[in-house]
DNA sequence: GGGTTTAATTTACATTTGTAGAGCATGCCA
DNA sequence: TGGCATGCTCTACAAATGTAAATTAAACCC
C-alpha cells in the first residue's frame, strides 16, 4: 500500500534526499555527507533516521550490528506530498492560480520557458493522466 | 520592510485565509467562521491568533477591551512562502520540474488548460519579472 | 442590580520537532 | 591484550505546535 498522504519536515528533507542519492546506506554515511551543510552529529542524523523509519519514511534492517536504511517512499511522492500541501493550504486546491504564482515567481530563462511550453503541448492532447489527481 | 520569508503552520492557514475574507475582524468572528470546518473553541482560535501576532503575520490592536486583527501579510507573499519552500526542499530549486509535477499530478480540464497556456503565453516575451525571483 | 453573555487573560499540558550528550559494545591494530 | 575507532542505544531537553480549561471582567438585558 502506497502511502497516500506523505509529509516531510524541514529536517527530514536533507536526510531523505541524501537517502535517495546514497540507498542503501547507513547513518553514519548519511551523517557524513550532510555534516558539511548541516553540521549535525551522528546523534542527530541517527535520530531523525529512526523517528523517519517509524513514520514509514524509511526503512531499516539490521545487519550484523549494522543498521541499514532504505527510502520507503519516492521522491516523486514526496514532491507530490508537498504540492499537495501547498495547492490545499495556500491556493485552496485550485491549479491555475498556483501555477500562475510559480510563472510570476521569478523572471525564466529562455530554456525554462522553452521546457515549459513543451511541458504544456505535451499534456495538451485530451489525455488521461494516470496515477489519479494529487 | 516586507517580511522575506513567510512560513505557516498547517493550524495557521485556515486561521490566516479566514482573516483575510473578514479583516478587520475579532477572534470570536473567526473563531465562529472556523467552527464547522475545524471544531476549535474559542481559546484555541485565540492562542493561534496571539501567537501570530506575535509572529507578524498578524496584527493586534485593542479597541476598548476589543482586540481587532488585521493581516500584517498578504496572500500572494503567503502563496510564494508555500511555493518557496516547495521549491527549494522537494525540487532543489528547480522550477521545470516542480511545474512538470504539478501538470502531471492531476487532469487537467480543458478549461484549465486553456488558462495555463495563455498563462504562458503572457510570461512568455521576455518581460521582466519585477520584485525579484522567488 | 443580579443573572447571562461575551470577550479577554492566564495557565496548562501533550505531542512533535530539532538537537545532542553519555555510555556501551565490538572489532581492529599495534 | 589493551587502546582507539566506530557505530549503537538510551536518555535528555528546549522550543514549537496543537489544543483547551479556568478565571476574570465588562456589558447588557430584564
Amino acid at each position: 500500500m502506497t502511502k497516500p498522504n506523505v509529509e516531510l519536515t524541514e529536517s527530514e528533507w536533507p536526510i531523505i534526499k541524501a537517502v535517495w542519492e546514497t540507498e542503501p546506506c547507513t547513518a553514519p554515511a548519511i551523517q557524513e555527507k550532510l555534516l558539511p551543510a548541516t553540521g549535525w552529529t551522528y546523534s542527530t542524523v541517527r535520530t531523525f533516521m529512526d523517528r523517519m523509519a517509524a513514520k514509514g519514511l524509511l526503512k531499516a534492517k539490521k545487519a550484523g550490528k549494522l543498521t541499514i536504511y532504505t527510502s520507503a517512499i519516492t521522491r516523486e511522492q514526496a514532491q507530490r506530498g508537498e504540492l499537495r500541501y501547498a495547492l490545499k493550504h495556500a491556493f485552496n486546491g485550485a491549479l491555475t492560480p498556483m501555477l500562475q504564482c510559480l510563472l510570476e515567481s521569478r523572471d525564466l530563462s529562455p530554456a525554462e520557458l522553452n521546457d515549459i511550453k513543451q511541458l504544456i503541448a505535451k499534456y495538451s492532447p485530451g489525455q488521461t493522466g494516470g496515477k489519479g489527481g494529487l
